[in-house]
DNA sequence: CCTAAACCTGACGTTGGGTGTAGATTTAGA
DNA sequence: TCTAAATCTACACCCAACGTCAGGTTTAGG
């Protein structure tokens, strides 16, 4: 059997705080592997993949709630998904604004690369006259 | 000379609350034109294109902190800027930042991509059969 | 068996990014 | 000139996403 690891090693290895993932529970994004006697939480390898894919989907800005929505599209097995109309409504709703985000940010790299030629360019003239 | 606009218009022609254009004075990142006699506040077209300006780079997710700090390079000549080195510290962090976050952007949505068309597919068996 | 380290819950505090409201003032238009 | 609509300041409040604190329980190792 794969290990279970308690909450603390789970806190560490997935870089959050352990009330960060009392959070997550109460929220339902994660669960642990079992809680057995007197209510210690155990987590298998899910979690850690769990946290971490809920960071890099912060990262691209969505809220907890967004979060809650797509999350099981990466750890349900597809078969046994309720409602799928929806949440492929759901799913091109986060793509929609996917695209509209990467064309802002290439349009935003561009104007940093300007930005800092410009920059570096006067900070040269400077050092020269 | 290009006519002064009250709060009211400005709030509605950039989407946002009065409140809002209040709570980014005193941020830093609008000024009115000018405030005359008993202090309604009077602004130019730059007040409308800051705050267009800052929405986008809202939807990048920087925090209004971080656009504070990139937010004059899009208005101020660049003659006049201080401290360059800074300003291109801050610009390389930020580029750095949205190099990362296209190449997860450009993951997640293949991801999406990949979810709609397999939930479309048990869409359509289940349809079929 | 005993104790330190890890864990538990619940209540309250904090930060960022605002929104709501009250009471007073000001302005624009009939 | 008068009044309705717009604006002003200041303080309070809201929500998300946690963090802190307190007091009690549990577990692992010597």
């Amino acid at each position: 059997m794969s290990s279970l690891i308690q909450i603390g090693e789970l806190s560490e290895r997935a870089g959050v705080s352990h009330r960060t993932i009392h959070y997550y529970e109460r929220l339902g994004l994660v669960q642990p592997a079992e809680r057995e006697g007197a209510g210690y939480r155990y987590y298998d390898d899910t979690a850690l993949k769990r946290l971490e894919k809920i960071a890099a989907l912060k990262r691209l800005g969505l809220n907890l709630d967004e979060i809650a929505a797509v999350l099981p599209l990466y750890f349900a097995d597809a078969t046994g998904i309720k409602g799928k109309e929806k949440v492929v409504e759901i799913l091109k709703v986060q793509l929609a604004k996917a695209e509209t985000q990467l064309h802002e940010l290439t349009a935003f790299k561009r104007d940093l690369e300007g930005n800092i030629a410009r920059m570096e360019e006067l900070i040269a003239q400077a050092q020269r006259g």
